[in-house]
DNA sequence: TCGGTAACCGAAAAATTATTCGGTATTGAG
DNA sequence: CTCAATACCGAATAATTTTTCGGTTACCGA
């Protein structure tokens, strides 16, 4: 397990939030589940640009930390779903505004400076 | 300069944002000059944890991005000044609500779950 | 029994990001 | 002339995160 060395700030709200929500492919899985893949499979296939590795690593920690819940059936094949918790939905708002406004930064970067920023 | 290996998709609104504010200092920055922590000195005085070199790198990537502006006066001391431009101010709501998400996260865990999440 | 699907996990390596350290420049005060 | 304050920057190193690779387990169908 890996041991932090430098401090953190747990007061610092968005140090809070960044920690729970802030890795790499957190906010786009679950975006996916909240638009109906709920499936690690699905998952992969829909996010592609990441490994099926991080995405299980980070499916798993966001259900450590109450945001997703799994159920699984020992079924065949295996079935595994992921759901957003009531927290978890609570940080869909954020995630969609985040998304939302990257969309609109393209937009802008592409009518109105078409060289001076380039991202 | 840094040169990428991995690609990255510039579709996804959420990749865009991150890029944009989602360093590790970024929003503790623009909520520092939210709060009128203006000078570069202020901001290093400020935000404790941080080493003054990375706050002058990340603002320099805010100003690069159309985030921040930056005004210089050649004055003795030296003055340097930075405020949010209107695309910046246009983060300003995310950033606020990330922040309100991690503290009552915080609560959360405190209340619900003295033990089970740790985070 | 062998092959295929689904869901995982550990460990090493690579990539990325942040820190440390030691500079530069300007200006004014003593 | 030296020192202190402010605002920076470059390069090496360290810390952290992500990727790669190669497993495991369970079960069904041919």
């Amino acid at each position: 397990m890996y041991q932090r060395k430098t401090p953190e700030d747990l007061e610092c709200g968005i140090t809070i939030a960044m920690k729970v929500f802030g890795a790499k492919w957190k906010p786009c899985l679950l975006d996916a589940i909240q638009r109906g893949f709920r499936r690690p499979s699905e998952m992969h296939r829909e996010i592609k640009g990441a490994t099926p590795r991080v995405l299980d690593m980070q499916l798993r920690e966001l259900e450590a930390s109450g945001i997703v819940g799994k159920c699984q059936s020992t079924g065949f094949p295996l079935y595994t779903e992921y759901t957003l918790t009531d927290l978890g939905r609570t940080i869909m708002p954020i995630i969609d505004r985040i998304n939302e406004w990257g969309l609109n930064y393209k937009e802008f970067l592409a009518e109105e400076s078409p060289q001076s920023i380039s991202l």
